[in-house]
DNA sequence: TTGAAAGCGCTACCAC
DNA sequence: GTGGTAGCGCTTTCAA
């Protein structure tokens, strides 16, 4: 069922159907009707290998995600939700690649031409898979930016500006020692920008406020978030409160506060950067900036198509900031 | 960068380059030699368009999921995650489809050729998906099974057997009165088929034990099953126990027990089906048989590759139990 | 308004 | 052990 057979039936040339198919040459109306009913009788669809071949566009886009080892967060299924259905609405499919290995699998995407141009999630403030693309000269787009994020396209939530912000507000409740709760050892010592740049709003925030603070590591789990607290008590026994960006771990802090006799919000604030989901899921229901993963992933699917159109266009960014949502985690702090 | 210049430079033909990188006919060691050289100074690869054009293999695997509109579950991300890990080892890629509108983007998937085999997710007890691609001949493999499961490939997990279990675990505790949760009216009246086999394993095994019990729809978000609780405990005051297998829900109803003033495990009895994150995210930790949906991932693309190598093989599936992990949401019965 | 034909880059058959 | 070449199914230039 190909564009000769289509042709031959309709009485004209390969060419014409083509034409009638793209509209990149008028076709007359009574010849385009004829091509028509033939291609809806044999339900004919257009080969896209052939097609990717001949034109030199693929009409997929990359998505290159973190490998399964690592755990995944909610943020990065609603990323790959939005992501699928924008390139879907502009006609495009999502190949999906979970780098790991040394990014064979990156290589291959771009190389083997196999896509227009890629999205990378989990960026490093020096991720080598940048500079890759960059040298390769391949279009991509990033979710979250590089230490010089002046070189590249991106979309990226205000990390550092969001951390800052629920400082603000704990010290506004009279917190004075406050624990950061940062991503897993493994993705900070990485590089992870996220991790780095929430932790440094933390800090300067802190700072400015006068705060007693101390940054810890936590794996993505809910039994490392319930370790950690624990541990935060033990070394730092006037802590009041956690700012935390680690979403796979909430359900553990929670309960070891609970298990520490602490009630939440009354003994103990937390609040930090999470999923709305998982803000919601716990209890009592978490003060957080939700990450607007929905539209951060069709942000980069313009960005990226509007870079495949035209590749000459000028660097262009998103940083976008997210007002924290009061619910019921955070309070004033204990008199002790 | 193509083929044809790489031959150049080697002083080959073409053929002999793509017999050398294909191993499909021999080549001598020096001619070897002296085209790999080539080729690792041009840092050349073949153009997967090109190749699938000419031999009728993509090399990809669709994976159909639904439409951003209904909220994502932690199982599907994991999906998504596995089949990317097993599908990359096999040296396919994964093309991503939202299948929502009619499923134009299936057809997109199978008519364009644009996979050698679709992975579907969420399958309903009656499944149009399914017919359309047993007619189109295409191969496919379901997460998941209809109704009538021998026509086709297949690996689910065994949601009667799994809720079954749950009750005849409360039951043994000597909960007389349970409650089903399941997940919401939409996917329900749509027939997902988890959905529908696990409330008929619940209430097989309730009659089978004398239990009394009534089955509720649950929006698939926190808010949705904190109110389902009220209206549970009103509806049948008597209710001791639930069963869920809407996980995304599972907060919520956490919460909406403790606003009513109920202790887990103490007053009432939680347990389900759900993934081992939530599971262990909730406060007391969720007693539940935990969705292996790292192992179906794989499973799913190792038959479908089976599948694609061999057209003709007969069906296959695999039905998986999965033991109930006892966590601290179970407990015995209250005395009323 | 339409047709013929030259690619796109690779594979695999047919020769030698 | 190697080369020549006819496709794979489509797009697009050139010509009419």
């Amino acid at each position: 069922m190909n564009i000769t057979e289509v042709a031959r039936r309709a009485g004209v040339s390969r060419s014409t159907v083509s034409y009638a198919l793209s509209g990149n040459r008028p076709v007359s109306d009574t010849t385009r009707a004829r091509i028509q009913s033939v291609i809806d009788e044999l339900g004919y669809r257009p080969n896209a290998s052939a097609r990717a071949l001949a034109n030199g566009r693929t009409r997929s886009l990359g998505l290159v995600f973190p490998p399964a080892s690592s755990h995944y967060t909610d943020m990065q299924l609603e990323f790959i939700g939005s992501v699928a259905e924008a390139a879907a609405a502009a006609e495009h499919d999502v190949l999906l690649s979970a780098s790991g290995d040394g990014d064979r699998a990156l290589s291959r995407l771009v190389e083997e031409r196999r896509v227009d141009g890629v999205i990378m999630m989990e960026i490093r403030l020096h991720d080598e898979r940048v500079d890759y693309l960059l040298d390769a000269g391949f279009p991509f787009v990033t979710i979250g930016r590089i230490a010089d994020p002046e070189r590249t396209r991106w979309v990226d939530l205000d990390h550092s500006a969001l951390t800052a912000a629920c400082v603000r507000q704990l010290a506004g409740l009279g917190h004075r020692t406050i624990a950061f709760v940062n991503r897993s050892e493994r993705l900070v010592r990485a590089g992870y920008e996220s991790a780095h740049r929430g932790l440094d709003g933390f800090e300067c925030a802190a700072q400015e406020h006068g705060v007693v603070t101390r940054a810890y590591r936590c794996d993505d789990d809910a039994a490392a978030g319930e370790a950690l607290i624990e541990r935060i008590l033990a070394e730092q026994p006037r802590t009041t409160a956690i700012v935390t960006v680690n979403e796979a771990a909430l359900g553990g802090l929670y309960r070891g506060l609970a298990k520490a006799g602490l009630s939440v919000p009354r003994d103990f604030s937390i609040t930090g950067i999470a999923a709305s989901r998982w803000a919601e899921a716990v209890t009592p229901q978490l003060t957080a900036a939700d990450v607007p993963a929905h539209r951060m992933g069709l942000l980069a699917v313009d960005l990226l198509l509007e870079l495949i159109e035209n590749p000459d266009s000028p660097p262009r960014h998103v940083l976008l900031d997210q007002p924290v949502s009061l619910r019921a985690s955070a309070g004033a702090a204990p008199a002790r």
